[in-house]
DNA sequence: AATGAATGAGATTTCATTCAT
DNA sequence: AATGAATGAAATCTCATTCAT
């Protein structure tokens, strides 16, 4: 069925594009087809259904998201303070650029509970653990549940990213998130 | 138009538990009038569209949520610490207790930018710096930014809440959370 | 629900005359609907879906025939050969007017085997069979299984009817077949 | 166009196959391309729509049943009453194997008024009368209009198949239709 | 000749909104 | 004020047909 994967990425981008500034249901399948330039019937040659679409968007954002995430670590050898910094800028400018209307994680409760997903939320979950256990082995930073604190980072930073002042540059709201990030696992001095 | 306050609240009651469980568009109007037990027309009595009404339901269970944390605070003689933990812990049962569908501040999900609602968002956000600048001049906080710090210290609530174990109970969740938070503001030592 | 059942009458009057004429896929919703002057979505406050809308039709026509048909026995008191004269009469002026595109008993296969679809052909196969008997038991018939031919009459009368020369009138097709149908189930003398 | 005969027959092998089971509509194009181990756009060389399709199917059906009955008579050298209930075997086996989902003349279903069709259906009218015919003139048959009961006999056992009870068998089924036909047919002693 | 991805007209269905009662 | 049947615009989705390969 699926031959053209350049076109089902087309599709993705495009439905990223148009998910990430209106909320579902305003979003038509026609504005979509028209917008990819693909026929209508295209987009259920890739995806069973709009929900479909909006999920398989939501995916791909986010497997994207961890894998920048992923290389960043790998490519620079950084204590854990640069590693969150690092990786809370990366989520910033994620948020930044892509929609907030598309909940990262999407809602615990509408978002499909496949293996693929969980695996996925478990390993943003997961990269933040690490980061946040080494730094605790290496003896700068302090956290009694590592698991729980790496499971709302990123929701935190969408926070921040969301409610940051219209015309605060993103330079600014990323330290700042950064700084509030670091200082919650700091250690007791 | 409006007469009947009664029902009105029954109304707003039943569509905040409606849209605290499922995604906007999948709340019918059909599904509110009947759990609301009146008619569908009704409805149209007390508010303008489908979009009117779930943004009274915002608005409502914004407000309550403030007022309970101002009541909170006024009538309790506690220390910055004391009192960002208890305000923490009543937007966490909120969370809990209502939906994590409706965005909070909704800022992105356009939310009409009329007065009032300027106006609840400015009590919220004031009422988190109100916390932290008396923290600051008691000498018991430190941040460079109040304002942003208080801008998203509900996503940051709303996020632990949100990803938080499926088996973690609340207490633990709000003792993590405001350790988070209260070492994110915790002086340097 | 369902308030106005003159409306769900016009529907189905409307909605029989169109699957008469054409094929169920010609059949589009909204012609149904325009030509009942209803809107599209009042057929779905009365109607499951297409599928639903046609059998009902389906059912409607076949009740009426069935009544039609008992009503004649019951008001006229006549021998077992006028009777069944006068029932393939009765058939014949269905299938006449209304069409053959309708299967009497809708394909077996496809039509919905609920009680009431049984209960509705177990009627017309016993309006048959019991004139039948009524014959046998008067000596005016003979018919090693009449529960057997009960099952085909009417299918027998609808393929006079569909194939009959278009230029026939419908007396002497009647007669033709009441002929038939008699012979078939004469006396060997 | 068309060369690969053997995958014509494939294909109308097959499309017979899937119209027999369902109604038209219910059969997709896709099925039938998937089902005969063609590529989709395949059945475009071969048939120009489906309803040609669909068509095709019918005339190839209907002429192989015909030519069987005539092989039939033309390699039993019979009375006219052996040969009424030989036919009518044959036909009901047809039905019986094939489907009932295939109106055997269509002639509602507005199927193609070509020379050809007129022809097949004056063929097989053709053949039944003839049979009849050589009965009255052999002094066995008695009617009116033999052209008018040739017409429809075939419907006749179409409807014994088709509203026969789901266990009874083959044999008994036929042997009951032939004896109805033949009784209609009956001289009066 | 053969394919099946692509198409888009048009099908069915939904649902916010209206309005006669 | 209250209703819910009726509406129809607009949404999702289907599938016969085309066409580039």
């Amino acid at each position: 069925m699926k031959e053209d994967s350049a076109k089902e990425q087309r599709i993705l981008d495009t439905a990223a594009e148009l998910f990430s500034r209106q909320p579902f249901h305003k979003v038509l399948l026609s504005d979509v087809a028209r917008a990819a330039a693909v026929g209508k019937g295209t987009l259920y040659l890739y995806f069973k259904s709009k929900d479909d679409l909006y999920f398989a968007v939501l995916f791909r954002e986010f497997s994207t998201l961890i894998d920048s995430m992923r290389r960043f670590l790998d490519e620079n050898a950084l204590g854990p303070g640069e590693q969150l910094a690092g990786v809370v800028r990366i989520l910033a400018e994620h948020f930044h650029t892509t929609s907030f209307n598309m909940e990262l994680l999407g809602s615990v409760i509408t978002c499909p509970v496949t293996d693929e997903w969980k695996q996925l939320r478990a390993d943003l979950w997961d990269l933040f653990a690490r980061i946040i256990r080494r730094g605790i082995d290496k003896g700068v930073f302090r956290d009694e549940a590592p698991d729980l604190t790496a499971r709302y980072i990123s929701g935190l930073v969408r926070a921040v990213c969301l409610f940051a002042p219209a015309n605060a540059d993103l330079d600014s709201v990323c330290r700042h998130a950064s700084g509030f990030v670091l200082r919650g696992l700091a250690l007791e001095r």
